[in-house]
DNA sequence: CCTTGTGAGTAAGTGTTACTTACCTAAATC
DNA sequence: GATTTAGGTAAGTAACACTTACTCACAAGG
């Protein structure tokens, strides 16, 4: 209790409280340290005692927001038997986090994978371990022939990813709603039997 | 020719040029206006006289690579007959064209997404248009029972987009080499026939 | 042949921005 | 009861994107 009430300052956390309002209208960059700390009501000063500098505040709100999305998925995940339907259920529950929660997909989609200081974060960590689940899940089911094994393990997983992700892009830049159920069946049937008549 | 010549005055490309290179080191907003000047051997100021701001600059630099892009598309796309062979070509030419170049790539693919300026820009229309011949192509593969029919025609396009431009993601960011014969294949056995066994 | 207009380029700014430093205060810890 | 330490502030600063006011060359037009 009192150990997390001293990592998790009030002023930290009105901070990223803050930063994740901005991130709802505006991009990162057109965010000011100045806006941050007026709308936190602290100064500027404190969000350098929380943060190394900017971009770690906006890794560190990805991080907190990452948790969730990755508990969710892993126990679905676990009710599911066959590796289809564990895939089947990464991508709704994919699409659907992403849909919940414009932040976190702005952040994870849009902004931080154009500086390389990234990959070196603790974000990018939960990235390569959600990334490692699913290239388990796809070995297994090649492994049991439910998937076929002509193809490369790692560019199908690309595929996957790529599919979920590009599906709620537009939504996500212009603000629009995704139809997850529709979309998710839609991209399990193209992935999993093919677009061809 | 004369047109030509006063449109595209020595600073100007040199600017271009400057910028263009700086990219392949660095991402977009790690590159200083001073340092494009230095590189490009004009000051600063001349930057402003061509570009609206250093944004502008990237859109310019991106819609001038697209030309290229877009031009080998479409002649290959002409030389196939069946829909299925067209989205294979343009498969296979996409990524070939991430993979050749990376400054294109690293533009389109990372850096212009996270502002909402882009959107409105020249380069974006061009997007559009290669977007737009995408769904064409898709719609007729459906209208002459070559794809399936009872799958969204947008839906199928985003996770044909969203395919290729994973599948060469990592490698652009990490600066890796692609087997584009290898990957365009896989991505195509995926999304036309499935990847279920 | 001068003069007027224009396109290419420069030099020297300016306001903002992200980030730093030095400091304050109160409450644990020794 | 002294001292460290955590939360927070105030007043900077260097560097950045961008602006303004200027020069120079030179190509018409009268």
């Amino acid at each position: 209790m009192l150990n997390e009430k001293r990592s998790h300052p009030p002023g930290r956390i009105k901070i990223m409280k803050s930063f994740s309002r901005l991130m709802e209208k505006n991009d990162f960059h057109s965010i000011t340290t100045a806006q941050i700390a007026k709308n936190a009501t602290v100064t500027e000063g404190l969000i350098y005692k929380y943060f190394k500098d900017k971009k770690d505040l906006l890794y560190q709100v990805l991080n907190e927001h990452f948790y969730e999305f990755q508990a969710k998925i892993e126990n679905r995940i676990a009710n599911e038997d066959t590796s289809i339907r564990q895939l089947e259920v990464i991508i709704y529950s994919s699409l659907e986090s992403y849909a919940d929660n414009r932040v976190f997909s702005k952040i994870l989609l849009l902004e931080v994978r154009n500086s390389q200081e990234f990959f070196k974060s603790c974000a990018y960590e939960r990235v390569q371990q959600y990334s490692r689940t699913i290239l388990k899940i796809i070995k297994k089911g090649m492994a049991n022939n439910e998937l076929r094994s002509d193809i490369d393990a790692l560019t199908l997983r690309k595929v996957i990813l790529g599919a979920i992700e590009h599906a709620c892009l537009g939504e996500i830049i212009f603000g629009r709603e995704v139809d997850i159920d529709q979309v998710s069946t839609d991209i399990s049937t193209i992935l999993f039997n093919g677009a061809g008549a």
